[in-house]
Formats: C-alpha cells, sequence, structure tokens
DNA sequence: TCATGATATTAACACTGTTAACATGAAACG
DNA sequence: CGTTTCATGTTAACAGTGTTAATATCATGA
C-alpha cells in the first residue's frame, strides 16, 4: 500500500489516516508511517515540517473531502438559508457517522498545541458562519441572542458526534432526524 | 512540588495533570513527571501498569473531584427530579469552565485504546442514569423518545465543553441559563 | 553538457516507555 | 530481639521515537 514514485506526501497523508485510526494520536509514529510507504524515516521530513505540521495536513485532507460533500449537499437541499443551515448541519454528523476514519481524524484533540487541532476541525463552524449573518437579519433576534442560538446548535452537532464517538449510540435515522428537529426549534422561539 | 517520602502516587497524580497541561498528553512523559516529583523514571511503575493507565489514574482522580462537587449541587438545589438533572447539567459545565486544568483532564480524548479516556469521562453521563428511570417514569415519554431526549441533552452539555475548550465562546451566566433553557424545554415539548 | 533544485537516504543525537536486577527499610512474626 | 517478607525505590539496559546534518540521486532547464 504505497507509492514512492509519485504523490509520495499524499501517501503519506493516507497511511497516517490509517495509522491515527489504528495506533491513537498519541502513539502515532513517523517512523511506522514511512516504512507503511516503503521509504526512509526521513523522507516525510521533506513534505511537513515535523510530526505536528503532519498530523495537520491530514485534518486540513480529510477537512478538504468535507468540503466536498459540503457542495454536494447545498446542491440537492433547499434553497432557504435555514433549509441549507439544517441540511449542512444534519449533513456533518452523517458525514461523520458514516466515515469512522475522517471521524476519527476530525475529532482529534491536542491540549499542547494551542488547540490547533480545533480550530482546524471547527473550520465547519466558521464556514456556516458565512451564512450567519444572512440568518441572523432574517430571524429577526438581537444579534447576541442570535449568538447563543447559534452556539446551542453547534455544541449540539459536535456533542452528537462526540457522544457518537464514546459508541454512547447507535447510529440512527430518526437520531438525525431529533437533532434537526431540536436545531430548528432552536431558531424558532426563545 | 512533590513528596518522595509520602504519598508518591497522589504526588504523580497532581505533577501529570500539571504534564497534561502544559505539553499536551500525545507528548505526555512519564519520565518529565518522576523527574518533576524528584523520582527515578521507574518509580512510577510501582504504583501504575504503564503510561495508558496512569493516564487513566489521573482520570480518575479528577472524576472523584467532580463527584464531591456534585454533592455539593445536589444539597442546595431543588429536589424534584428535573431541577436537579438542570443543576447537575448546568454545574457540570460550570465546573469544567471554572478549572480549566481539570476540564484539560476531562475532555482527553484517544482513539488507539477503544476509547478508555471515554469510558472514564462520560462517567458523568452513567451517573445521571440512575435519575433515568424515574424521570422517564415521570415525563411518561416512551422509553425510546426519551432516550433520544435525553442524548440530546447529554450532547448539548458535551458540545458546550468541547466548544468551550476551543475558545469559540467566552464564559457568561446568560450562557448556561441558555443551554439550561435548551435542556429543559427538551424535557417538555416533542 | 552541466548546473541546479527537489527529493530521498544514511547516520547520528537526545529522548521515550518499559523491564530485569538489585537496594532499602519498615512492618509482621517467631 | 532477630529474621523474614514485602512494598517501594534505584540503576542499567533495551528497543523505538522525533529530528537533523551530511550525502546521494536524478530529472529538468540553461
Amino acid at each position: 500500500m504505497c507509492a514512492k514514485t509519485a504523490g509520495l506526501r499524499e501517501a503519506l497523508i493516507l497511511a497516517g489516516i490509517h495509522e491515527i485510526n489504528a495506533n491513537g494520536v498519541a502513539a502515532f509514529s513517523i517512523r511506522r508511517v514511512a516504512d507503511a510507504c516503503g521509504v526512509s524515516c526521513a523522507a516525510p521530513y521533506r513534505h511537513f515540517e515535523n510530526k505536528h505540521d503532519f498530523i495537520a495536513a491530514i485534518i486540513d485532507y480529510v477537512n478538504e473531502i468535507w468540503a466536498q460533500e459540503q457542495e454536494e449537499i447545498l446542491k440537492t437541499c433547499g434553497d432557504t438559508l435555514r433549509e441549507q443551515t439544517l441540511a449542512i448541519s444534519v449533513g456533518y454528523v452523517r458525514f461523520l457517522m458514516d466515515h469512522p476514519t475522517y471521524r476519527t481524524v476530525l475529532m482529534l484533540h491536542d491540549e499542547g498545541f494551542d488547540n490547533l487541532y480545533h480550530k482546524k476541525r471547527t473550520k465547519f463552524g466558521s464556514l456556516s458562519q458565512t451564512l450567519n449573518a444572512q440568518l441572523q437579519e432574517a430571524s429577526g433576534y438581537p444579534p447576541e441572542v442570535w449568538e447563543r442560538k447559534l452556539m446551542m446548535a453547534r455544541a449540539l452537532i459536535f456533542g452528537m458526534v462526540f457522544l457518537y464517538d464514546a459508541g454512547e449510540f447507535e447510529y440512527s435515522e430518526k437520531t438525525l432526524e431529533h437533532m434537526r428537529y431540536t436545531i430548528n426549534r432552536e431558531f424558532d422561539i426563545l
């Protein structure tokens, strides 16, 4: 599983995703990944500054996949702002549930690096902020209240993935429906 | 900061909490912790089987602190089941916001060990399950529906901490109030 | 043809988790 | 009291880790 001839960088990232899922990020070994790609232990340093930069690149890679998925979702859902927001919210959770390997990567968490992983992951959050201004406008809430409502919705989304990752409930369309309903309601009433 | 004479185990745990906050769990070093306690690098192995067991013990230690805090909360809040549940929910988030050091520990996450950290942390969840049966009874919902409602509440709680940990909002009583309100509403209407 | 720049390798450094072999000293028991 | 036992510590060593400096390769463009 790997090509040294062309595209070693991507091969390393793919093997890195595998490594994270197999051994966890705490035991993540550059040398093992390099081995898996049939390449010397120093080769990765031609593509990534260090271990942390390597893992950050892996997160970027998976985020890019989600970004494309997101485009697809926006094509097939309704065209009102609220429908788009709900579709993306549910779609994000479904995406992570459907792809355990990606979920492991996007749920990475490290405290020693000023939460870089976190900032990478929550790119999802900032992306939905593009819709934020328009949504707030349309909702009629004061910005401060709207801010908190959006926070609740996002907390619900990440919390669901968080608990699912902990194996605390099973994948079910009904659960996703329930979540969608709850988020929708949060946008309605105060 | 450390005593080799008595209670090395606890000294190691305290230094370990410090280490996790300073360097992150990925770079967690038993040797450094041992050094900080003025003890040889092999000494910790008289108290913990291995690195992973060490970290698990740290999580247990902090969970114990939360358990005591929880007792206090139950003493001073209302005595209905719903009030207790809400008080503990809000109290848990407040506890983690007030103690960044503990939050770092309780938000630990590892994929390589069958999510042991996760199981440790969500002891909070299973504890509130003692109230669960009675609450479900009182609510009148079918168990399946109640299960999902409880899931939403828990997701909201962990999601809030998750986002707070990412530095995405500031500590505010209004936010906690809003969360409490949202959880409460989840228990009311379907 | 030859210089250049990108990419991979080799060898070495300090550091890590973990263990086996040994030391120490306090408690338990005759 | 003497001795044994056992929990707790140290020392020394092992294999494996991230990282880097020095070196090799090799396609591409002057």
